[in-house]
DNA sequence: GCACCTACCTAACGTTTGTTAGGTTCGGGG
DNA sequence: CCCCGAACCTAACAAACGTTAGGTAGGTGC
């Protein structure tokens, strides 16, 4: 049911999501999701709400696995890896959070927004890990571009192309590296 | 409005934006709206359209002010800087057109697909200009990933702020342009 | 002064939405 | 065997939506 509502989501937005329509989806009548839920608005907290669990356990799981890696560039690639695995390999979830969390409601969003600040704080430590010569008042702003190379994927990529997951971490990874050193050195010979 | 719409469409996507509420923003009654438009999906197919139609006139401003340019990065650097007016300084339908677009329902979107389309091969054309020796299949990508970082600036980026418009400009051009470099070398060398 | 057009309003229509109250089915525990 | 709770259904509710028919105010041209 939860599915069913984040595949909704995605294709449709939260307004144009209805409850009749997930019900029916699922081979249940609208009413029937009031025994699970109390609302429309509590049942889309929940699906955004595991939208980011996804992103942040893909997060630690990548944390453990590269505890003693030296290289600070393969350990953002993993971690790139891994938000577009989150995006496209654990269901709808995240999908449905990333692309529909701005057509929510905003009592919904502000619900959520606390989980998502957990999310970007660990992003942005992560960040002054691998680029510590980056000005800290940029880290945002180079996050802000990392998150939409990553997040716009949703927009374009096919997994059944030609080109992998793993590829277009690479891809999105170099590209955003070498860009943000470009632009230190810039600054720095100016 | 056309200009009330824009806001809404912003602030609230297709589905949660009301005939009603527009009206009032301009001080009439919904039904008076059906003397100018014949539907809805009439009204923001001219909002969606103006969205582009902005785009695309500020890329010809800059196509024929750079006529005689030499430097090819910096023919670039100016195109982004009139993306990010179109964005900023032009009004809300820019705006409006790359948050909501998504929102709006299937029939809406098609009806305005060959005019995205137009703008997107005149974006391919540019960038294959400046960037000769990019592989034609990755131009796209390279183009979404452009696109990308230009078009989520508008969930962050505060024109009262630090930084201007012509230095976002600058740090987006740069970076999009030595992170292509850099995944050419990459490429070429492996 | 009459006709006409544009811009708007009023008042309702049919539909869809989230939501709710009350009833049904069914499996497991005492 | 009975009871109970979980899961679901039926049927309706008020509200809000896009939309429409018919009417009104004011200006323009003849």
């Amino acid at each position: 049911m939860l599915d069913a509502a984040a595949e909704r989501l995605v294709a449709q937005g939260y307004t144009a999501t209805t409850l009749r329509e997930i019900a029916a989806d699922i081979g249940i009548k609208a009413g029937s999701i009031y025994h699970h839920f109390e609302s429309k608005e509590d049942l889309f907290i929940e699906v955004f709400s595991r939208g980011i669990e996804v992103m942040v356990d893909a997060f630690g799981d990548v944390d453990m696995a590269m505890n003693g890696c030296d290289s600070e560039s393969d350990r953002l690639e993993a971690h790139v890896r891994a938000h577009l695995g989150a995006l496209f390999e654990h269901g709808s979830f995240t999908a449905a959070h990333v692309t529909a969390f701005f057509t929510a409601p905003e009592e919904l969003r502000s619900a959520i927004v606390p989980l998502r600040d957990d999310y970007e704080h660990r992003w942005n430590a992560l960040l002054a890990d691998v680029l510590p010569e980056l000005d800290s008042a940029r880290l945002p702003i180079a996050r802000l571009f990392l998150f939409g190379a990553m997040n716009t994927a949703i927009e374009w990529f096919d997994l059944s192309g030609d080109l992998s997951l793993d590829g277009l971490a690479n891809l999105i990874t170099v590209q955003f590296l070498e860009g943000v050193h470009a632009l230190n050195l810039q600054r720095s010979t100016r």
